[in-house]
DNA sequence: TCTAATTTTTAGATAAGTCTAAAAATATTT
DNA sequence: AAATATTTTTAGACTTATCTAAAAATTAGA
């Protein structure tokens, strides 16, 4: 149906769509998909002849409403694909992302229906990211960063603000993952670090890990 | 590292190599990949390039050790894959090979490591096809066609000769899979039918079933 | 063994996807 | 409102993978 790389571009646009709310710029997908902005206008333009996307020159690029549906079936496939390595085989939230880049293109209606209902229809990937249905629906959880909380409240890890590799290999190794209910024990006004507990067992975090840390609100 | 198309002709060269018993020519293999001879060529002089198979104008190919080794590892990853599809998400064994033909080219060591763990470590495909370990090593079971049976003897079906989506959509409908138990009752001379029963059950297939079907030496 | 048929290779095109360098358009600053 | 900076597009080149048509080599047959 569509090549690998048309499918990145139209993920690539997708998520910038969602984080900006609006139309994105040659550039941004340039960066986001790691090519240069003269491939990337050659890609739009292609995208715009299948109608994959509304593109006018110089005025950055939005999807069509099939466009859309494309690529937020990629979406789920990739975040199919994660809950699949992290629940059955084994695999460590920040393992996952690389393979699910490749998993996700697989085409093959039945494989992706077969594979949601052995994971048991899950909403969220291994990160707290909500899988999209068939139609691209889904729904978002209200988030807060665990830094807003205050002094003895506690919640529930749902995400991460931040989902790179050393973020991830920093929560794996003090054992914090999605799903965790976390307690402020109390807060330090001199730099914003916190302790924390998880599971009965207490420790500190700076600011920047608890602005990364997006819990229920 | 290598592309899907440099990872489908050396699998196919793997496969003719070991079906012909000898070096393979270029319209063999233009056969195999659905291709022409003159994109043969050409593949051929960039894989030898890359020392993945030796082969000398006019003379056909053979694979280096390094070429074998890099096509039976698709061949692992292809029937891991098509075990997964059965054992795990339900497909029927006449479903899953252009499936496998995609998932085989996903890169990644702990995924193929961590699915085999997790299949169990199986030793055949759902076709009754050996699966080689990471060396390329696979054990040939002695298999002799199901006509060469005589009345009263029984065995259990390892394999099939055919694996065309016909021959198993046949077999799906008679609820014939690898692993049953064949008694032959009773044979034609006529037509050199037989009279089989599996489960319980009693047939009658054709030769040209009989002799599609492998079973136990 | 020479000729004819077949197979294989080369030559030249095409399409997708990428790049660098230069030109064109838009945005920002005096 | 010009001048300058930035962004975007175009032009031209390269790589991989494919094709058709023609040339070259091998094989088979009379
Ligand atoms: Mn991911
Ligand atoms: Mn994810
Ligand atoms: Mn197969
Ligand atoms: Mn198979």
């Amino acid at each position: 149906m569509f090549s690998q790389a048309e499918e990145n571009y139209l993920k690539a646009i997708y998520a910038l769509e969602i984080d900006t709310g609006k139309g994105v710029s040659t550039n941004l997908i340039a960066k986001k998909v790691l090519s240069k902005a003269s491939s990337v206008t050659d890609m739009l333009q292609r995208l715009a002849e299948k109608e994959l996307v509304i593109y006018k020159k110089y005025q950055g690029v939005k999807l069509s409403d099939k466009g859309r549906k494309i690529a937020s079936n990629i979406v789920r496939k990739h975040r199919l694909w994660e809950t699949f390595l992290v629940d059955k085989l084994h695999f460590s939230w920040d393992e996952v992302h690389d393979v699910a880049e490749q998993l996700e293109h697989i085409k093959s209606e039945k494989l992706i229906q077969q594979l949601d209902s052995f994971l048991e229809f899950p909403t969220h990937d291994p990160h707290g990211d909500p899988i999209p249905d068939k139609d691209g629906n889904f729904t978002k959880r209200k988030k807060i960063k665990l830094s807003q909380l205050n002094e003895n409240e506690q919640s529930i890890l749902l995400g991460v603000e931040d989902s790179s590799d050393n973020f991830l290999k920093y929560l794996n190794k003090k054992n914090i993952s999605i799903g965790n209910t976390i307690r402020v024990l109390s807060k330090e006004p001199f730099d914003n670090s916190m302790e924390i507990e998880i599971d009965n067992t207490q420790f500190s975090i700076t600011e920047e890990v608890a602005t990364n840390l997006l819990v229920k609100a």
